[in-house]
DNA sequence: TGGGGTGTTGTTAGTGATCACAGTCTGTCC
DNA sequence: GGACAGACTGTGATCACTAACAACACCCCA
């Protein structure tokens, strides 16, 4: 049933010889071939369980030019964000038959980026989606090698890459948009991080809505992303007179700005209105629970492994893909109608 | 520099032609061998640089029979905990030399763990990390092949498989032991899922403690992780009379019952006493800021790493390890003396 | 001067699978 | 009965590398 101790492991002759056929009929059978008699298939299958025999993926990669591993860079993979784009990716990848080969990065920056596509072009992975948010990464990405299809998920469209991301203005749009209709006067905005593409789009959506508006654009606060940092901006924030609205960039520091906001007994909603931005788990119950916008990071995920995919199999004559995942605001109980 | 596009990247045997030196050498030079005149290393190097050549690592793994990658089996990793220590055995894993071939799993049972297994058995990685903290998975790794090393995090001890976790046990006691130490009579407990190895370790210190203490033990109430069940248990908690201390077996339940008592009026820390589990780094903006127990996940990353090479190195002879890292009690401003 | 060791390089044989091609065995049709 | 097609099976080459061994030059020392 099993491999014994210490011996090597059956290769496909060991299973030719105990079927009694050739190791180009074990082939055959595994890779489904049609023209094999149901009789040796059956021979064969039983040889392979008799013996515990597995097919080796290396010897396979070696003449076939295919690894069926892709391969996935991510950046900071303990946050919430990033870790369920790469489980999204990692389900989506295995679903399509391929393995996984993750590199995490402490930093993006472009050497990083480069080392780590270099690394995985090394292991002959079939493709590659890079999880680069930050803006300092797409050079890396412009530079990529030829030979390797490679799409990037929130990153900008840099050089011939595919992109696939959610769409952050429209995002900041919603948010934005939501607090103008509750009658505030304006809205304040708790950014992200400056190089994070993502915090960039959500910034500019905040700004487009307050332009069409016509309303006073408040300089914004930033950054980043952990919740203490949100509570620093909210302490600024509750020092600052007239502010009634606040879109936070995401749902982490929004919990940091509510925290600040407790502390100083500023009441939200009635006071002052918040948005995050993610939909954490936890956010439902924060204290008020967040209104703020989700964002499908399975949907992401899938997407980059299709658009991969399609991109692996057009080979030399494809085009540059742009798939964009909608948000979807999600009101709580953090925003109220702006009461004089 | 980069190989032109279209052509076929270069081999080990086309460096050797433009060094004017054989294969062999190029081998030589890449493996680090000693015997190796500096000069020819020059000619060979000079000529890897010049035709962008890249070590093709899939031949190399035929050959040598190790891939220089280790396997994951992960279990939602989207989780706070699990995304952490996935992230802390890449950082090892790559730091060690080695690749990290993920595989995440939807849900953990005995097929789910054996598939994957077999599946990165197949692609030949030299040792496996199980992310495993549930019971179920136990069986599984019981039967697991002899034939490649496994390690088991946060996992039971069962069949010939090291294991590194955290002491869930102590955790719990200092958790328990710190409301004690406060003037509270007794503790409720509200438990993560059941076949949890880590929901059961918590329930055991907490259990414990009271024991030793000749405290009654009230019936733990249960949750599966998430902050709605931790808010469903902090209703029923809040109904139920002469309840002051809870200690919740996670973070994120421990936010479902914050909200729960402040919904009905409960005061934190006044009325009722919360202590958590796990510290995320949203704990510390809870309203009241959360007292938790901290699980250092990198270390445990980091451990289960140093282990499993350990134990490829050993070879035949080897025996079980088990690494416990410590947890460690952060106070902060959930908690506060039994007042009559 | 010759023998042995050492440093450097090349040659050949493997690793375990797939691919291309050739060969055998049927059965059918004229 | 022979030609031919189609189903089935086997043989040898190939993938890109490393391991093992052989070959050669050189130096040292007896």
């Amino acid at each position: 049933m099993s491999p014994s101790l210490g011996r090597r492991p059956p290769v496909m002759a060991d299973v030719a010889t105990r079927a009694g056929v050739s190791h180009q009929t074990v082939s055959r059978v595994l890779n489904d071939h049609p023209n094999v008699r149901a009789e040796t298939r059956d021979r064969v299958l039983a040889a392979i369980r008799e013996l515990g025999y597995r097919r080796n993926m290396v010897a396979r990669a070696l003449v076939t030019r295919h690894t069926r591993t892709l391969g996935v860079v991510g950046f900071d993979t303990t946050l919430y964000g990033p870790a369920s784009t790469v489980y999204g990716i990692e389900q989506a990848a295995r679903a399509a038959g391929y393995f996984v080969s993750m590199v995490s990065l402490k930093t993006i920056d472009t050497a990083g980026v480069r080392d780590a596509l270099g690394y995985l072009a090394e292991q002959a992975v079939d493709g590659i989606v890079v999880v680069a948010p930050q803006r300092s990464a797409a050079p890396a990405l412009a530079g990529v090698p030829t030979d390797i299809p490679v799409v990037a998920v929130e990153g900008s469209h840099a050089g011939d890459v595919s992109v696939v991301s959610v769409d952050q203005v429209e995002g900041a749009r919603l948010a934005t948009r939501h607090l103008l209709d509750l009658g505030h006067e304006t809205v304040w905005h708790i950014a992200g991080p400056a190089d994070w593409l993502e915090a960039e789009g959500r910034v500019d959506g905040w700004r487009e809505v307050l332009t069409a508006e016509g309303r006073p654009i408040p300089e914004s606060l930033s950054g980043d992303w952990s919740p203490r940092s949100g509570y620093e901006a909210g302490l600024r924030l509750a020092a600052t007179p007239g502010v009634t609205a606040v879109f936070v960039a995401n749902d982490q520091m929004a919990l940091g700005a509510l925290r600040a906001f407790a502390e100083l007994g500023v009441r939200v909603p009635e006071q002052i209105s918040v948005v995050g931005f993610d939909d954490i788990p936890e956010s439902e119950f924060f204290t008020p629970p967040l209104t703020t916008i989700r964002q499908d990071f399975g949907a992401v995920g899938k997407y980059s492994i299709e658009v991969l995919l399609r991109r692996m199999e057009a080979g030399a004559e494809w085009s540059r893909e742009r798939h964009v995942v909608p948000p979807r605001f999600v009101p709580r109980a953090s925003t109220a109608p702006f009461r004089t």
